[in-house]
RNA sequence: GGGGGCGUAGCUCAGUCGGUAGAGCAUCGGCCUUUUAAGCCGCUGGUCGCAGGUUCGAGUCCUGCCGCCCUCACCA
């Protein structure tokens, strides 16, 4: 048997005992608790005197034993629950006949206890139990208490432990709830509704990503999880929805890295008779009311620099950033080509616009450290996004980007159906994958008639990573994926 | 896919030049009614990621594989 086999059978063992003292090791409902945090609170307004205990505060706290400190009829455990630890003191005197059930508690237990509040000599706000309730007994011990759980690995595959092991992770988890329901508090003050549209789409599109497949069985026909919720969304303007959002789990079926999750999150938004720069100001305005949800301050930490969210955000046009970081023009395109050839990017048989995507990303984003929108992208590789009504060569596209990762992607929307139509028919040349497949029912939709309007995605666990100085989307996701052992 | 790093007790980690696998915590037994990572005494606990190889002898050196992390490439 293996150590770890061992103590799972000693703690059964003692689960057992607890049967035969006639309690129940897995407990049942315990109503009228109050958190931890609520009774520190209440611990101050008491001003309790060292070595007191007040007679008539009462409270009931349940939670999971962290530490145990047995002195032989005094016990003393700290019981860590949703909001904080709070330590209980438990005496064979007060307790009488629950007594010998305490001395069946291991770490990792979950625990009600009611009594009194107190201080002991040292200070220390304490729940005085007068009556025990086992609620869960854990038949495997929680990692070493002052190290918590490092092991990056276990952290990921037993996130269940990470998070009660270590607070810090749990409270990363806190504020992205805080930072989406911000988004979602933004959206709805600007007079949006929320929507859902499917996950499960016939024709994928919206994005330029490789799709998971899937089958139906009773329609027997091929499905494929959305990679975008774009081309749903559109076809709510055509109804009269003025103004949508969806907070949309998108799957792609693409590599890992500190910055990719095949699942992820964005909220995706569509304003009627909008443009690209408002949605600047919807990003900006989404990540302000998340930011004073949080602690209020602009500018924020993340690795090594200070982010400074402060409204508005730097405004650069794309190919002013071209010439500025890679030193040529846009509209120059051997210029654009020699640059390729001098990244090694290798160009041969791509698409002008293309390349010109490729010398961007090499030579500009890595330097867009402060939140910043980069508008007017080349319209070729933009087949969903009106064109400039000067330059049919640029597109009324800006992305947000913030510490050189790309947060957010919009659009002046695309309404002219035939435009939309040959777009949809021109495959660029050196893309690997592209927005541009036809979708029929698309195309009839924007026939109809779509307003005029603004479209803007932001990932948002890329959103809540720089907001909480995460280094990884997997510290802000809860399960990523990993490979199956 | 390329490069780099890591994998030793349930957890956190040592392990020197290739020479009998260690510590702290947890567990188990004992003492203890004001502790704060409680303390004191004692005992347990190992497929050193897996499989080969070199060697008298491998946690340590070599090869392959698995998993994870970082990074580059790919990818909005």
């Amino acid at each position: 048997m293996s150590t770890e086999e061992k103590l799972t059978e000693e703690r059964l063992a003692k689960a057992e005992k607890l049967r035969e003292l006639g309690v129940d090791p897995y407990g049942g409902r315990y109503d009228d608790v109050t958190r931890t945090a609520t009774v520190r609170k209440r611990g101050e307004t008491l001003k309790l005197e060292a070595g007191a205990m007040v007679e008539g505060e009462r409270a009931r706290v349940a939670g999971r034993i962290v530490l145990q400190r047995v002195m032989g009829n005094l016990v003393f455990l700290t019981v860590r629950d949703g909001t904080g630890d709070l330590q209980f003191g438990l005496s064979k005197k007060a307790l009488r006949d629950d007594w010998p059930a305490i001395k069946l508690l291991d770490l990792g237990d979950f625990i009600g206890c009611d009594g009194c509040l107190g201080k002991t000599k040292t200070g220390e706000l304490t729940l005085w139990a007068d009556s025990f309730t086992m609620l869960c007994k854990a038949l495997h011990p929680p990692p070493a208490k002052w190290h918590g759980l490092k092991d990056v690995e276990l952290r990921y595959r037993h996130r269940y432990v990470d998070l009660f092991a270590n607070p810090p992770v749990r409270e990363v988890f806190r504020q992205r709830s805080t930072i989406i329901q911000a988004v979602r508090d933004y959206l709805i003050r600007c007079d949006y509704i929320e929507v859902e549209t499917p996950a499960l789409q016939p024709i994928y599109g919206g994005a330029a990503a490789r799709p998971f497949t899937t089958h139906h069985n009773t329609l027997d026909i091929e499905l494929f999880l959305r990679i975008s919720p774009e081309l749903y969304l559109k076809r709510l303007l055509v109804g009269g929805m003025e103004r949508v959002f969806e907070v949309s789990r998108n799957f792609r079926n693409e590599g890992l890295s500190t910055k990719h999750n095949p699942e992820f999150t964005m909220v995706e938004l569509y304003e009627a008779y909008a443009d690209y720069n408002v949605m600047m100001e919807r990003v900006e305005g989404m990540t302000a009311l998340a930011i004073e949800r949080l602690d209020g301050n602009p500018k924020r930490p993340y690795g090594e620099v200070v982010l400074d969210y402060s409204v508005p955000w730097s405004r650069r046009k794309y190919s002013d950033l071209l010439e500025e970081y890679a030193g040529v023009s846009m509209a120059d395109v051997a210029a654009v080509r020699r640059k390729a050839s001098e990244l090694s990017i290798d160009h041969a048989g791509k698409d002008d616009a293309v390349v010109v995507n490729e010398v961007f990303e090499r030579t500009v984003e890595h330097h867009l450290i402060q939140p910043t929108f980069v508008y007017d992208y080349p319209a070729a590789v933009c087949p969903l996004t009106r064109r400039h009504p000067e330059d049919p060569n640029i597109a009324l596209r800006f992305e947000a980007f913030v510490n050189g990762m790309e947060l957010g992607n919009a659009y002046t929307e695309l309404n002219d159906p035939r435009v939309q139509e040959a777009n949809f028919k021109r495959q660029l040349a050196g893309e690997n994958e592209t927005m541009a497949v036809m979708d029929e029912d698309f195309i009839l939709a924007l026939e109809y008639g779509m307003p005029p309007a603004g479209g803007l995605g932001v990932g948002l666990d890329r959103l809540v990573m720089l907001l909480t100085n995460s280094a990884s989307i997997r510290d802000v996701i809860l399960f990523p994926l990993q490979r199956p052992r």
